[in-house]
RNA sequence: GCCCUCGUAGCUCAGGGGAUAGAGCACCGGUUUCCUAAACCGGGUGUCGCAAGUUCGAUUCUUGCCGAGGGCGCCA
């Protein structure tokens, strides 16, 4: 159990004791460190209710607690907080106990659940831009968070793969090659094995034909008959369809590997395709979809809505599928796939569409009430101008290129350091990436996820301070102790009673891990996970510069160090591989 | 018009019913015969957008207003 919950434990019991429920024993770290080590400020609203005196309340709970013997010094201050201080003792038991276990003290989630992250995943045909990296690496951040919280996960892109922008791209790969066999609907021969394109042609063509058919209402029709089409198995279509699919997996494979992004799952909206009529269908004689100017809708407005709540589409007026019908026929899948929580982790923007979607699901019965389903929002990357970010040359910046300038960035600095001179070149790329990497998705990962941030490049390119590199420079260090250590013939021993400030800021700060992880999965936010990476950082470089581990000699002392260091390494290399960064050997 | 999100230090951002609201950057100064100085130590700044309400206590919750961004049936 952890340390803060053994505390809670105890200080409920008393309260119990004294009469009053017992979560008014909660036991929070102190707001006032100078003060005390930790808090409880249960007596002051518990006080009120029971009509008490809160200080009495505070000195009844404190004469009701039991093994008095872990507490340094307890006492009454203000109002009525109860300010706590435990023994070093205390501490270090609880550490070694922490240690000692394989998950750091995290504890088994209840209820375990089944949990699968939806990345809100690109679309076919467009290369990435800055505007998935919050996606990506958020997605990623919380698919691992969950898992580690003990939680079953899976991560799934749902590609945007069988929607109106196929219908633009195969109108549009028409008009430039007409006599491809894909368009021609008497064809019966085989199709090509080859494609006829690359991801940088629909790249290309994909904005050429978007603005066509903004432009040319006709185009616009035939694109929508081209979807209609595909989604009605048209054979050249699917054929065409299959080649964009390829391309586009293909080099979004390559893109997300390079980013440390991993999906166990590569589904899709066409994922669902075979279940889109039944469906449409089931709830057409449930009488819960009905037809609307020509499309089949569901209506999904409550009583208590304040303001009008437009019907879900599930078609259009010529019978083709949309977005909306695709995302509830996939949550269908997933909830007989046995999950309990589906969390979507995508843009802001799109929060009516999944209220729409969430309340037609359980209008339908798809997810009934125990199945959790979120849009786990996050907000736009904005240029200075306060709108989404554009290049100086008013185009959209690359993924990759951004990659690049971290990357070249972190190489730029590393050159600088004499220390990586005699490095070998394979080891100093690895080392440039992962720093670049680690500086972007820190910088990006420390915003809170439903805040718009402003696109600041030197964030991501600056290795000091607050960032990623902070943190893997504080691994790298206790790496490099514990590699002397062992040429040295030094191994850890126990952990025992702290007697240096930096050291017991430490170790109070690593018991903290529980519930920051805790609380990180309730509030589905990675920020709480870099906030207390940075202090862990911080304190053990307190720690390090106050103490020297090698040099120390007393050998009680120098072994519960190196136990301490390297139950911190562990810790940080839980925070960083959960944020999705990595920590070299050196650097 | 209605709905959602946001408004905190010069800048970029955290925080959150509790005591004295934090960090990084920027600026000034200090620390290296010692485990990696991508580090550590010191130096100061706030009408927490404005106004009411709930509360023993509000920057945090509620409402209204102002400001910014976003959304509002056949795009995703």
């Amino acid at each position: 159990m952890s340390l803060l919950k053994d505390l809670s434990q105890r200080f409920g019991d008393a309260f119990e004791a004294a009469g009053i429920d017992r979560s008014a024993g909660l036991v929070v770290p102190s707001q006032r460190p100078e003060l005390a080590q930790y808090q409880c400020n249960g007596a002051l609203a518990a006080a009120k209710r029971a009509g008490r005196n809160p200080r009495d309340l505070a000195q009844a709970v404190l004469d009701g607690l039991t093994d008095r013997g872990i507490y340094a010094s307890l006492d009454i201050a203000g109002p009525g907080f109860i300010n706590i201080t435990v023994t070093d003792e205390y501490l270090a038991g609880n550490a070694q106990a922490m240690e000692e276990d394989a998950r750091c003290g995290i504890g088994a989630p209840d209820p375990k659940l089944k949990v699968i992250v939806d990345y809100g995943g690109p679309n076919m045909s467009k290369s990435m831009h800055v505007g998935h990296l919050r996606a990506s690496i958020i997605g990623e951040s919380l698919k691992r968070l969950f898992r580690v919280a003990g939680h079953e996960v899976d991560g799934d892109i749902h590609m945007g793969d069988w929607g109106m922008p196929i219908g633009q791209l195969i109108i549009e790969l028409e008009r430039h090659q007409p006599d491809l066999p894909y368009f021609d609907a008497d064809f019966t021969g085989q199709y090509p094995e080859d494609s006829p394109v690359t991801l940088d042609d629909l790249s290309e063509m994909y904005p050429v034909v978007v603005d066509r058919c903004k432009n040319e209402p006709e185009e616009a029709e035939r694109a929508r008959q081209a979807t209609f089409d595909l989604q009605n198995g048209r054979p050249g279509y699917l054929a065409l369809w299959r080649h964009y699919h390829d391309v586009s997996v293909a080099e979004q494979k390559k893109d997300f590997a390079a980013l440390g992004v991993e999906f166990d799952l590569w589904r899709g909206e066409s994922t669902v395709h075979d279940r889109l009529a039944p469906l449409v269908d089931r709830l057409t004689e449930d009488g819960l979809a009905v037809e609307s100017d020509g499309a089949i809708v569901v209506q999904v407005e409550k009583d208590s809505d304040k303001t009008e709540m437009p019907p879900l589409l599930l078609t259009r007026s010529d019978g083709s599928y949309l977005y909306s019908t695709t995302d509830l026929a996939t949550l269908d899948q997933r909830v007989e796939e046995g999950y309990d929580l589906v969390l979507y982790v995508v843009d802001a923007r799109q929060g009516l569409h999944f209220e729409q979607v969430f309340r037609a699901a359980r209008l339908a019965g798809i997810a009934p009430e125990p199945v959790g389903m979120e849009h786990t929002a996050f907000g736009t990357v904005n240029g200075p101008d306060g709108t989404p970010f554009k290049t100086r040359e008013g185009g959209v910046l690359r993924l990759a290129d951004l990659m690049k300038i971290v990357t070249d960035a972190a190489r730029a600095r590393l050159d600088e350091a004499e220390i990586a001179q005699d490095y070998p070149d394979e080891e100093r790329d690895r080392i440039a990436r992962q720093v670049g990497l680690g500086a972007l998705k820190f910088g990006d990962l420390s915003n809170h996820r439903t805040s718009n941030y402003i696109f600041d490049l030197d964030r991501f390119t600056s290795f000091e301070g607050k960032t990623g590199p902070y943190l893997q420079y504080g691994a790298v260090r206790i790496k490099s102790i514990l590699r002397r250590a062992g040429e040295a013939g030094l191994t850890p021993g126990p952990i025992v009673a702290p007697t240096v400030d930096q050291e017991r800021g430490l170790i109070l700060r690593l018991l903290l891990l529980p519930e920051v992880i805790e609380r990180a999965v309730d509030v589905r936010a990675p920020n709480v996970l870099t906030e207390y990476a940075y202090e862990v950082a911080t304190d053990f470089n307190r720690f390090y510069e106050a103490c020297h581990i090698l040099r120390e000699e007393d050998p009680i002392r120098q072994a519960s160090w190196l136990s301490l260091v390297d139950l911190t390494l562990r810790v940080l290399t839980l925070l960083l591989d959960t944020l999705g960064i990595e920590v070299p050997e050196r650097m």
